[in-house]
DNA sequence: CTCGTCTCATCGTCAGACAATCTCCCGAGG
DNA sequence: CCTCGGGAGATTGTCTGACGATGAGACGAG
């Protein structure tokens, strides 16, 4: 859904290993503060060292590793500043997207379409699909605007989004049911052609899970400082 | 200036390789249109053909170069969809990054420096220099809003605009001599705090800048179909 | 205990090779 | 004359193997 979008790899090859272990990333499952060499890749999913080197490349330049010359990458965790700066850019992003939306009146099947989706799984207490449909919810609207270079530049957000969300998993004690609601409003004000509140809408969304997040990430820290 | 900024390439040969290209592209020595195969770069540079590799998949993930699977990478070259798109994206930004700028009050020296040296450029008229003064102009704004998320994100639209710019000065006719002068009210409205100005500043400028490229891209296709 | 040096792991880059795929020209057929 | 296949060349995707450069951690000297 993020990568055959826009910017899509050479081939099947290096797009399989990058999705692979993209998702690795993001399930949490290759964990943060992890080291990633490119002799790991290469032998973990028997391909060449080189081919290996420009999956992390790949990886790198979306946030989801970090690594300098020379130096084995990471995988990234994301301090309050981190996240405070990938929501801010996020809100951007989304808000512009709402205006659009709500000044075409234009909305789109996928959004209501993972909405319900996340209705279903938060009745069935799934938390985990509940995260994959609310980013699809968000990536619907992006991509609804039908401006290539968004959806490109979502990508580089949403993979972080996405991490954010598997720390956020690891440590949560409360599952937010309020997210179906605020959704259900942002659709209703770009149904209405209300822009100024679709944008409002939004944004306090954003704010709101944000905030969320930060709380979670600080208490986590305070369990387990040294 | 744009690309030690924040992602930095693996290493110096790679980054001043990728540098040069970039350059090269941008300036129009290799024009739109125009063929890169992985084989002429390494044999231009004297590196070998996955260092080409490399910095081909670089400069087609910033959108300056469009290619798919077994396929040459050419410049591209940007019509009107891309233009409005690109445009659009850029407003999206800029017009943030004047309201965060505003909110803070915060006029960055960089800003005043490169607003100086697009007066002394119109006044040599000295096309090139207004040009790359203007871009470092609209990269200070960014760069002064301090996130790195967003600094990242503009880099990808950046290398377009200066494209475009290329484009339309092979075609120009005429010099706008109020880019200056639109530039004053953005940092006037920043200096006020005026964060609903500053915005309106900056879509208008950057709306009349889309217009004067899409108006210079037509007449040039007008000029020269078949 | 601190600091400098030294070894090892890892990365950056290269050369050369092979298969898969695409492009383009050129001839056969309508 | 134009259209449609087919084949040769060009180009890319990936591999193997290698070498020097750089960073990180251990180890010993002071």
């Amino acid at each position: 859904m993020s990568s055959g979008q826009f910017q899509l790899g050479p081939s099947s090859l290096t797009d399989a290993l990058y999705e692979s272990v993209r998702s690795r990333i993001i399930s949490g499952d290759i964990a943060p503060g992890e080291k990633l060499t490119e002799q790991r890749i290469a032998d973990d999913y028997r391909v060449a060292r080189p081919t290996a080197k420009a999956c992390l490349e790949r990886l790198t330049a979306l946030g989801l590793l970090r690594r300098s010359a020379h130096k084995t990458a990471v995988v990234p965790e994301l301090d309050e500043q981190d996240i405070t700066d990938l929501f801010f850019t996020r809100e951007m992003f989304e808000c512009t997207a709402a205006d659009r939306l709500a000044e075409a009146r234009t909305v789109p099947d996928a959004a209501r379409k993972a909405q319900a989706a996340i209705e279903s799984a938060v009745r069935a207490k799934a938390f985990d699909d509940q995260v994959v449909a609310d980013i699809e919810f968000h990536w619907a609207l992006i991509n609804a605007v039908d401006s290539p270079r968004l959806s490109r530049v979502y990508e580089m957000v949403s993979g972080e989004v996405h991490l954010t969300m598997g720390q956020f998993k690891a440590h949560r004690r409360t599952t937010p049911s309020t997210v179906a609601a605020e959704h259900a409003l942002i659709l209703k004000a770009i149904e209405d052609g209300d822009r100024a509140g679709a944008r409002e809408q939004m944004a306090h969304h954003l704010q709101g899970a944000r905030d969320r997040v930060l709380a979670q990430v600080m208490a986590a820290r305070e369990e387990a400082p040294a």
